[in-house]
RNA sequence: GGCCCAGUGGCGCAGUUGGUUAGCGCGUCGCCCUGUCACGGCGAAGGUCGCGGGUUCGAGUCCCGUCUGGGUCGCCA
């Protein structure tokens, strides 16, 4: 239907007779001459057409017209050149008009220039995907996926696809469910992650698995998710720590020279210990260098009853002792948007001593305020903000301060890549440090996932201290997003046992929960673990957008409504009866 | 689930302390135009101001409720 792509016409195919067929992207209409700038997935180039019936059909072409011409390629008139697009040297001039198929009045512009709103965007997201910005956007997530699978493929990666029909496990997220028509009252579960079929496929012997997985998760969405996301999803056997990690710099290496950018490798690590003490986050931005100083110690003595706390810490906003008091005051509703009571603050003056304004000062010592500067290196005219409390919070309180300040102060460099992994985590986390009461007897539960190793230092001694047990897990963080996490499984079966006893998990419960997975177990599973990458967000790092919406094909909106089909949608009392979606169990189980 | 913001011709927006005929740009339709490239000129059509109630002589504007979208915290690996 055509000789080539209408955008990669150049000079050198001048004289050529070709065929062209795309879409009309504008009409330059002067009566006599009419041009029309005809894109197709390659670009656009210039299609002349001049008096007579070629004029007269041209005049009748509308926006989104889908059109073949044959014409001839020459160079433009000297002065008519367009240095600004790729095909600006030449013109096409048409000898042949064939109108494909007309196009209705667009609800939008089809038109890089043009702001429209995303819901209209997404209703007509065909029409959507015909502008520069979402086209390239697909193309890219294409070649990520291309990247991705070579590094895989080279290094004898086995392509996998698992269920998505599958039974609900208790992960942390709520589960989507789908009647089972010839089990009426029995429900499949959509996978939130191919966690638990990857660990049988290493129990399958395959031992390096991987699968650009679609996840469902069914909660509250944010500007960073959807009801159906994608993994990369990575499983190895015979692997330790090190191992996973110098595969995933190589499938992150390859993905990001996609944008012209060489990943340093190695990757720096950090603990997720000291990247709490430090910045306040698990995933932190580490392209600015603000850091949080802990000042528990140095407050010990303190009669500030809110600085009687078992962690106090302090992070320094440069230049913000000339904020106006109502910018002071707006930090104030900052941080109780987040949950924290207020943040306290200090000015510091140009003297270099700590400013008798602000509400805080009056409250300390002679000694705590004179060495307060220096203790948490604050300037002249710096704006030292506190945090107090228990130590998760205050530091996360900070963490968020510490990310505010940066853009308010313009310290981030938009076009830096800062990569981090965060090692170490712990292996349980307290329930009573996330609910305000304490609960008795057991009370730890996995900060990962049931099924995470602790590190070889730990493992035979976790029971002693599970507070301070380390976890073999990793997270991949770039510019302060968590763009992939895993960790090294549990083997051994006596390990999973006394993991299980510390979370006061009884072997009957366990079984019931993750029966099949145990039972694999007792059949000689191989040491391993693996990772899985949020691709979403990857993508939409490397395409520069905001949204991860931006870099999904066809995206729902915050309800979990796709405005496009208008799923979800109600089904006829036909397909309800079939489904079985009304039948009652037989037993009520869990 | 909490909080914040928005909803006005097809699209993007304006609309003052409540005041009579709801504007602007783009697009659409018609006519004109032989060198434009986000062409230009003239003319025209097109609006239940998200929805429901209330206050008022009078509501796009104020109040209450509700729906939808976006953001954020909770939730969520």
């Amino acid at each position: 239907m055509r000789t080539l792509p209408a955008g990669t016409l150049r000079a050198e195919h001048a004289g050529q007779t070709v065929t062209l067929a795309g879409w009309v992207a504008r009409r330059r209409d002067h009566g006599g001459v009419i041009f029309i700038d005809l894109r197709d997935a390659s670009g656009s180039a210039q299609v002349v057409f001049r008096e007579g019936e070629m004029a007269e059909r041209a005049h009748r072409l509308r926006a989104e017209f889908c059109v073949q011409i044959v014409g001839e390629v020459s160079r433009r008139p000297t002065g008519n050149e367009n240095p600004e697009l790729a095909t600006g040297e030449i013109e096409v001039t048409a000898t042949e008009l064939t109108v494909l198929s007309e196009a209705a009045p667009l609800p939008f512009p089809v038109d890089e220039h043009a702001e429209v709103g995303e819901d209209v965007r997404l209703k007509h997201r065909y029409l959507d995907l015909r502008r520069p910005g979402p086209a390239a956007a697909m193309r890219l997530r294409s070649a990520v996926n291309r990247a991705a699978r070579r590094v895989l493929d080279e290094r004898d990666f086995v392509e996998v696809e698992t269920p998505t029909l599958t039974r609900s496990t208790p992960e942390g997220a709520r589960d989507f469910v789908v009647p089972a028509r010839l089990r009426p009252g029995s429900w499949y579960a959509l996978p939130q992650s191919p966690q638990l079929f990857k660990q049988l496929l290493m129990v399958g012997g395959l031992e390096r698995y991987y699968q650009i997985a679609r996840c469902y998760r069914d909660e509250d969405f944010r500007a960073d998710r959807q009801p159906e996301f994608t993994q990369l999803d990575i499983e190895m056997s015979f692997v330790e720590q090190d191992d996973v990690i110098e595969l995933a710099e190589a499938v992150l290496a390859a993905l990001w020279e996609l944008v012209g950018h060489e990943v340093p490798r190695p990757i720096r690590r950090i603990s997720y210990a000291e990247a709490m003490d430090r910045y306040g986050s698990d995933k932190p931005d580490l392209r600015f260098d603000i850091e949080l100083t802990e000042l528990t110690e140095y407050f010990s003595g303190t009669g500030f009853r809110v600085f009687q706390n078992p962690y106090v810490g302090a992070v320094v906003m440069p230049g913000g002792a000339s904020q106006p008091r109502k910018q002071l005051d707006a930090w104030q509703e900052w941080a109780k948007q987040r949950g924290a009571r207020g943040l306290a603050y200090v000015l510091v003056d140009e003297d270099g001593t700590v400013s008798e304004k602000g509400p805080v000062t009056k409250n300390l010592s002679e000694t705590e305020r004179a060495g307060l500067p220096a203790a948490v290196g604050a300037q002249p005219g710096d704006c030292i903000f506190f945090a107090a409390g228990r130590p998760n919070e205050a530091r996360a309180l900070l963490g968020a301060a510490r990310g505010e300040i940066a853009r308010r102060i313009g310290a981030i460099d938009e076009n830096a890549w800062s990569f981090v992994w965060v090692v170490d985590f712990p292996l349980f986390e307290a329930t009573a440090d996330t609910e305000d009461v304490a609960v008795g007897g057991g009370s730890w539960t996995a900060l990962h996932h049931a099924f995470t190793s602790p590190t070889p230092d730990w493992i035979d001694k976790f029971e002693s201290d599970p507070g301070n047990a380390l976890a073999y897990a990793y997270d991949i963080v770039c510019n302060g997003n968590e763009i992939g996490g895993g960790s090294i499984r549990i083997h051994r079966a006596d390990v999973q046992k006394r993991v299980f006893e510390i979370m006061g998990l009884g072997e009957e419960e366990a079984q019931d929960k993750f029966g099949f997975l145990l039972d694999a177990f007792a059949y000689g599973p191989p040491p391993h673990g693996g990772i899985a990458f949020g691709w979403d967000r990857i993508v939409a790092l490397l395409a520069g957008v905001d949204s991860i919406r931006e870099v999904i094909a066809f995206p729902k909106t915050g309800g979990g409504f796709d405005p496009l089909t208008s799923a979800p949608a109600p089904i006829t009392a036909q397909q309800r009866k079939e489904a079985g979606v009304d039948a009652k169990p037989a037993s009520t189980a869990g």
